[in-house]
DNA sequence: TGCGGTACTAACCGAAAGGTAAGTGGGATG
DNA sequence: CATCCCACTTACCTTTCGGTTAGTACCGCA
C-alpha cells in the first residue's frame, strides 16, 4: 500500500486513502449501513474475495471500517463505517454529486 | 490509464479522474491561477519532468486541463484549469478541507 | 562551436497493484 | 463420507504505474 509519505495538502492525503480500485465504492456501500463479507461482495459487481478483503483490510487500518466477528457458526463477519469513515464520506458527498452530475462527459473523454 | 469501464457510481468516476499521484497536486497548484511547465514543476518537489507531462497529458485529455502553447523562443507552454476542471475542483474543496483536518491521524494510521 | 532557456519524447526497468485459482477452518446436515 | 455455509489465506502471475536516463527541437548569445 504505497501512499506517498508526506503528503503535501489534505487533498494529497485524503485522495490517497480513497486510492485502491475499490475503496471508494466499498464506502460508499457501507454509508447505507453495516454489511457481512458475502452481502458487500454481492453489492460490488466483479469484485473478487482477494480483492474485497484486501481493500477492507486497508480501510480497517486506516480505521475508516470497523470489522465486527461475531462467534458463531456459519462464521459472520461484519463491517461497518467508523465515525472517522462516516466524516470521511460526508466530505465525498459533493465530489460524487459532481461525478454523477458530469458522468457523461467522464465517460466520452475517457473512451477517447 | 486504467481506469475501470463503466462506473458504478459519480464518486468512482470522480475518484478515478484525480487517481495518479500527482493530480490532486497539480489540479491544486493550478487553483490559484495558469502555470508554466518549469513553475509547475517548482511548485511539485519531487515530480520528474517526466510524470508531470504524463499527468498533465492525462488531465487534458480528460478536459479539466487547458494546455495553451505560445509561438515564441524560449518555447512558452501555459497550463490553466478548464471550467470544468473549476468545477472539480470546488467539489474537491470539502475533501481537501477534511484532509487538512485529520493530517496527523491520516499520517499516523498509515505509518503502522 | 558550446551553453543556456523551455518543454518535451522515448527506451527501459523495477515496484506496486490487481487478479485467478486453489485451498483452509469450523461447524451443520443428509 | 460428501456437501454446504461463511470468511477468509496463499501461491503465482499479469498488468499498470512511477521512475531514471538519455536525447530532441528551436532558438539566442558569447
Amino acid at each position: 500500500m504505497a501512499g506517498h509519505g508526506p503528503y503535501s495538502c489534505g487533498l494529497d492525503a485524503a485522495v490517497d486513502l480513497v486510492g485502491g480500485k475499490w475503496k471508494a465504492l466499498i464506502l460508499w456501500e457501507l454509508h447505507t449501513g453495516p454489511r457481512r463479507f458475502a452481502e458487500l461482495r454481492r453489492g460490488l459487481p466483479g469484485v473478487s474475495e482477494k480483492m474485497l478483503i484486501q481493500q477492507l483490510r486497508e480501510l480497517e487500518a486506516d480505521e475508516l471500517v470497523h470489522r465486527e466477528v461475531y462467534r458463531q457458526v456459519p462464521p459472520k463477519v461484519e463491517y461497518s463505517l467508523t465515525d472517522f469513515g462516516v466524516s470521511l464520506n460526508q466530505a465525498l458527498l459533493p465530489l460524487g454529486d459532481w461525478g454523477e452530475r458530469h458522468m457523461a462527459r467522464i465517460t466520452t473523454n475517457r473512451c477517447r
